[in-house]
DNA sequence: TAGATTGTTAATCGATTAACAATC
DNA sequence: TAGATTGTTAATCGATTAACAATC
């Protein structure tokens, strides 16, 4: 029977890696697999699959599997790649840029409209068909195409200011690369991209390996 | 009294940001600091907080805190940022050149020695003082050099491929930003960077929110 | 049909949170 | 000393894994 209680957090982020596999066995022709192939190529146990998997609501045929372009389709209407959202990126340094040309999320329905920074050089110049503006017209262009969804790709020293403009200006839901805890107000939703936490697990294996 | 159990990953993640946020306390000047103080700050429970500290050995003073200055370096000490360890990073794109300018490694004892890439306008050239060769030359390079950790940042479709390369030339921990799950033998580490992870945790968010 | 694979219920595991005695 | 803040033990919570009946 259909679950109808919403998919926790750690389900959420393995479905991606889930949708990824099956659009590749696409790719490959097959058009149906079973959760114990699934868990023996992406290293997952079987049973979690299918409770993940469950969650969206999609069955398996018992001796059979799960079609594969059944799933697809289930996958990527759960996970809303398939309503576009429009999104602007504050600091269009490096890291910026990357996620500005990063494919795979035209894909996953986050269109990033704008990006900003206050270099000078990069202002008026355009990255992956994307115009890059001064930090000073974010606000007004914001608030003006009503943007909920903000990306933060700024130096530590500057994240709080210009979170702090962001919401002011109407951004309900920030994705930050910052490596800083931002202080919010209550409604704002922040997802934290931390690179250092990586390199924290990388850096212990390190020690236990080497 | 020092607690000798290994820290969980959980704990290890979160460990950079305490250490982020004390090394802010130092700029103010600030030498000491309750965990209540900081989980106001970093939005993280004072509980968990004091057991995470206690992973590392570091132990706060009833009435007082944590001393800052002390805090940082056993904090640095435990997750090995004073040991340098070289690295080599395939893949110089965008997310490349983004992390290799990514000032934080520096400070983390991750070492960036050399790049790969396979566009020829790129080799030969340096980025943030790195060097970019040709991808044929890397096993070479990693053989020679004895290197056992390598940045995968390519795209999906040739992700696999460069995994088997670098495991043959001797790279034991791999921080893969390809959205695969990589095969690979025993012995092996494999860290994944999913951005597509976060994304679909932002996208139900919007749904949520909006 | 027989048996492979499913979905679900129950058991386990581990992390987070609460309670509280210890201590400067 | 009194009381703020610690470290630790116990309780809770939630996610993962195991067991198994349902089914094509």
């Amino acid at each position: 029977m259909k679950q109808i209680k919403t998919a926790p957090v750690p389900t959420l982020k393995r479905l991606p890696i889930y949708l990824h596999y099956f659009q590749q066995l696409k790719k490959k022709g097959r058009d149906v697999v079973s959760t114990s192939h699934l868990a023996e190529m992406l290293r997952i146990d079987p049973t979690q699959i299918r409770k993940d998997l469950g969650y969206t609501g999609i069955m398996g045929k018992p001796r059979v599997g799960f079609d594969v372009n059944r799933t697809i389709t289930v996958l990527e209407e759960f996970l809303g790649f398939r309503n576009h959202t429009d999104a602007v990126l504050v600091g269009a340094g490096n890291l910026g840029r990357a996620i500005m040309g990063y494919m795979p999320f035209v894909d996953s329905g986050l269109k990033i409209i704008a990006a900003f920074d206050n270099d000078p050089a990069l202002v008026g110049t355009e990255w992956s068909g994307i115009p890059i503006f001064a930090v000073e017209r974010m606000k007004n262009l914001v608030e003006r195409m009503k943007i909920r969804v903000a990306i933060l790709t700024v130096p530590a020293s500057v994240a709080q200011a210009l979170c702090d403009e962001m919401v002011e200006a109407g951004i309900r839901i920030i994705w930050s690369f910052a490596p800083v805890r931002l202080t919010i107000p209550e409604g704002v939703f922040v997802e934290n991209t931390q690179l250092s936490s990586h390199l924290a697990v990388i850096k212990r294996k390190i020690e236990e390996l080497i």
